[in-house]
DNA sequence: GTTCTAGAAC
DNA sequence: GTTCTAGAAC
C-alpha cells in the first residue's frame, strides 16, 4: 500500500527537515499530536522495530542524539518530551517518535492516537535499548493485547484524571497547558527581575520589595513552592469515582474553573511592614473609599433608610440642570440647598399639617384598622399620591367612605 | 498514517 | 437531535 510509504517520501522533503546526520534525519511529525512532535528515521532501509537487533544499538544511539539536536534546535525543554517507538507501528520505515507530554493538538482525533502513546504500546527508547540487548530482538505484541490497550480508558498523564470522552480529556489536557504556561511566564518575569537587580547591583535587602526571594523569613516559600504546599494541604483521599466526578465537571464549568494557577490576582502578601509584590492586586481599603466620597470611581455611597417621620427626599431626584440654584452644579458641597429640595420641603410641611387635621378626624377609624395591617408603611402615600389625593379631596368629604383605596386608608404616621 | 461514512450510542 | 466508533478506502 503506497500509504504506507509516506514517510519515506516526507523525510527528504526540506519542509519537513530538522536535524540530519549520516545515518539519520529528525523531521516534524505531518499530523503532529501535541505541540512538538518530531520523527527520527534512519537513512538506511530498515523497515520496523520488528527486525532490530543487538548490531543495530549504535544506531539507535544515534537516532536518539538526532531527537536531542532536534529538540535544542527547536528551543524547547527535554524533559517535556517522551521519547520512542510504536509497538504497533502503522508506516515503513522505523522511525523513533520524539513528542512533548502536553498532547495540545488538532490531531489528537481518536482514542487510539492517545493510547498508542500513553499505554504500553509506547515502547521508551531505553526499554527497547535494554530489551535488544537482553533479547536481542523485539516481538510484535499478540493482537488481543493491541486491542485490550487500544480500548483502555482514557486517563491524564499529568494526574489521575480519567475521562470518559477524548474531548473532556482535550480540554483538561489544555488547563494543564495552560497552568505550565502561567508558570512558565512568572518564572521568566522573576528572572527577569533577579536579572535587573543584579545587574544594578542594589542590595539583596530591597528583594523582599519586589518577590518574596530572598526573604528572611524562613517559613516563607516561594510562589511555585506555595502552590504545591497548598495543593498538599487540600488533598483529599478520593475513591477513582469520586475522582473522576470532581474532575470531570461539565464543560462551561471547566471553563470557568481552570486548574489552579499560582497567576490569580490577590491582595499582597506583608513582610513585616513591607507588602511583598506577588502578582496584581487590588488598592487597600476599596470599599471604605467609595463610601466616604461617593462621587469617586463613579461610584454612589449607600441611600438613606428612612424608619420613622417622612422621607427627606421624597421622589424626588437632585440631579440634572435646574435641580441646583444656578452656579451649583450636582455633587458639588455646598451650603445652600436644591431649588426643588426647598419646593418640596414646602409641599411637606402643607401635607403633615393636612395630615394632623385628618388624625383628629380618623382616630378612631385607625384603631380598627391598624389591627388588620401587615406592614406598618404600606398605607405611606408618596408626594405624588399626595398631590393626586389633595386634588380629589376638593371635591370629596375626608370622613365618607369611599371606593378608593387611598380615601378609605389614614394618612397618619406609622407607629 | 488520514479521511470518510454508516450505524450505534447517547 | 448530536456524538462516538469501527471499518473501509486510500
Amino acid at each position: 500500500m503506497d500509504w504506507q510509504n509516506g514517510l519515506i517520501r516526507d523525510m527528504v522533503k526540506p519542509e519537513y527537515l530538522i536535524v540530519s546526520s549520516e545515518l539519520g534525519v529528525a523531521i516534524a511529525d505531518k499530523f503532529p499530536k501535541a505541540m512538538h512532535h518530531y520523527l527520527v528515521l534512519p537513512t538506511a532501509d530498515i523497515p520496523s522495530i520488528f527486525v532490530l537487533n543487538r548490531s543495530h544499538l549504535p544506531l539507535l544511539g544515534e537516532l536518539y542524539r538526532l531527537a536531542r539536536n532536534a529538540v535544542e534546535k527547536k528551543g524547547v525543554p527535554w524533559e517535556d518530551f517522551q521519547v520512542g517507538f510504536h509497538a504497533e507501528p502503522s508506516l515503513h520505515r522505523l522511525h523513533l517518535h520524539v513528542i512533548s507530554t502536553d498532547f495540545v493538538s488538532p490531531s489528537l482525533k481518536t482514542k487510539k492516537h492517545w493510547n498508542c502513546h500513553n499505554t504500553e504500546l509506547f515502547v521508551p527508547y531505553e526499554k527497547l535499548y535494554k530489551q535488544l540487548e537482553k533479547d536481542n530482538c523485539f516481538s510484535r505484541f499478540p493482537k488481543s493485547l493491541v486491542k485490550e490497550l487500544l480500548a483502555k480508558p482514557l486517563v491524564c498523564n499529568q494526574c489521575e484524571f480519567a475521562s470518559d470522552s477524548l474531548l473532556n480529556l482535550k480540554t483538561h489536557l489544555l488547563n494543564h497547558w495552560q497552568c505550565k504556561e502561567d508558570e512558565r511566564k512568572e518564572s521568566t518575569k522573576l528572572d527577569n527581575i533577579t536579572k535587573m537587580m543584579n545587574e544594578a547591583k542594589l542590595d539583596t535587602k530591597m528583594m523582599p520589595l519586589c518577590h518574596n526571594q530572598g526573604s528572611k523569613n524562613p517559613f516563607q516559600l516561594p510562589p511555585k513552592q506555595q502552590a504545591v504546599k497548598e495543593c498538599a494541604n487540600h488533598k483529599l483521599d478520593l475513591s477513582t469515582t469520586e475522582m473522576i466526578q470532581r474532575n470531570n465537571p461539565p464543560f462551561n464549568f471547566q471553563a470557568m474553573n481552570p486548574l489552579k494557577s499560582n497567576n490569580a490576582p490577590r491582595y499582597p502578601q506583608h513582610h513585616g511592614s513591607r507588602p511583598i509584590w506577588n502578582g496584581p492586586s487590588f488598592p487597600p481599603f476599596q470599599h471604605q473609599i467609595n463610601y466616604r466620597y461617593p462621587m469617586l470611581n463613579g461610584f454612589r455611597g449607600p441611600s438613606n433608610i428612612i424608619q420613622h417621620g417622612f422621607p427627606h427626599y421624597p421622589n424626588q431626584t437632585f440631579v440634572g440642570p435646574g435641580a441646583w440654584p444656578s452656579g451649583q452644579q450636582s455633587g458639588v458641597r455646598s451650603k445652600s440647598i436644591p431649588r426643588n429640595y426647598q419646593q418640596n420641603q414646602n409641599q411637606q410641611n402643607a401635607q403633615q399639617n393636612s395630615n394632623l387635621q385628618h388624625l383628629t378626624h380618623n382616630v378612631n377609624r385607625n384603631q380598627v384598622n391598624r389591627s388588620n395591617r401587615q406592614n406598618p408603611n404600606q398605607n405611606r402615600q408618596n408626594s405624588f399620591q399626595q398631590n393626586k389625593n389633595q386634588n380629589k379631596k376638593a371635591t370629596k368629604p375626608i370622613n365618607q367612605p369611599s371606593g378608593n383605596l387611598h380615601d378609605q386608608e389614614a394618612t397618619a404616621p406609622p407607629p
